[in-house]
DNA sequence: GTTCGTGCAAACGGTTTGCAACAAT
DNA sequence: ATTGTTGCAAACCGTTTGCACGAAC
């Protein structure tokens, strides 16, 4: 597993330093979209040491690199999502937490030619709550 | 026009002074989606003693009535939206302006009974550049 | 004279940045 | 020696808040 993650910053020309495994390794296997601050308390309990600046240039350069991206769903926070597949979010109106959808669970019909724009990416951003 | 503005305000339970009328009147009537420190600029220019807080205040007030939509969208700012009924957006990944998708213009299906939530609410959100 | 809107400035909270120290090669 | 990573603290910036003043009914 550690070895994976080496090589997944590896692969994606990032030296793979003690703090960038740390954080790859938190943020690469949860299921959870934490924010930055989320991230530092994890990682903070084996590393003790790392500083908070580490995780957020971290996590940035994570995202640079294509290993992360950044969802800005909320007002409070930038939050992480380690799926870079295309997929959809479904967000707890009660909670703030953040579900992913999977591509094909939702059918999107009628996307291209709007108004003279070339579409690069979309989804679809659900708020509803458990029932 | 202002006559109209007043009458929104009013049926929304809303005292309509001097300051909260301007701000109706500039963020009712604008295509844009402006952000509270925009809105703050488009109104000094008519209002010039109007403060910053006073906006915020405001613009607060105006989503809690209904009046307005916030979107959360971009990391920089919290942005206000005028179209209250159901719609989608479409963000100009060069300039980073938002633009309203009518409802029919994009077709989703399969929404309902997404992992034992109820949707209150969705949309498509799409990125792209002008061709 | 109580209620409510407003201005000001300070506080707040998430995020970035400058800089000095340090590690790795 | 050079290059790149880290920690710390300060800066930053959008937003909220406390408080005192002032207007309206």
């Amino acid at each position: 597993m550690k070895h994976d993650v080496v090589q997944l910053l590896t692969g994606r020309a990032i030296q793979p330093s003690a703090h960038r495994v740390a954080v790859a390794q938190y943020v690469l296997s949860t299921e959870d979209h934490p924010s930055a601050e989320r991230v530092w308390e994890s990682v903070k309990a084996r590393f003790p040491m790392i500083s908070r600046a580490t995780v957020y240039n971290t996590l940035n350069l994570f995202v640079e690199k294509g290993l992360l991206r950044e969802l800005h769903l909320s007002p409070d926070s930038v939050v992480f999502d380690p799926n870079t597949d295309p997929h959809h979010h479904l967000i707890d109106e009660e909670t703030g937490s953040i579900h992913d959808i999977s591509w094909d669970r939702v059918k999107v019909a009628a996307i291209a030619n709007v108004d003279g724009y070339e579409i690069h990416d979309y989804q679809v951003v659900m708020r509803g709550t458990k029932k």
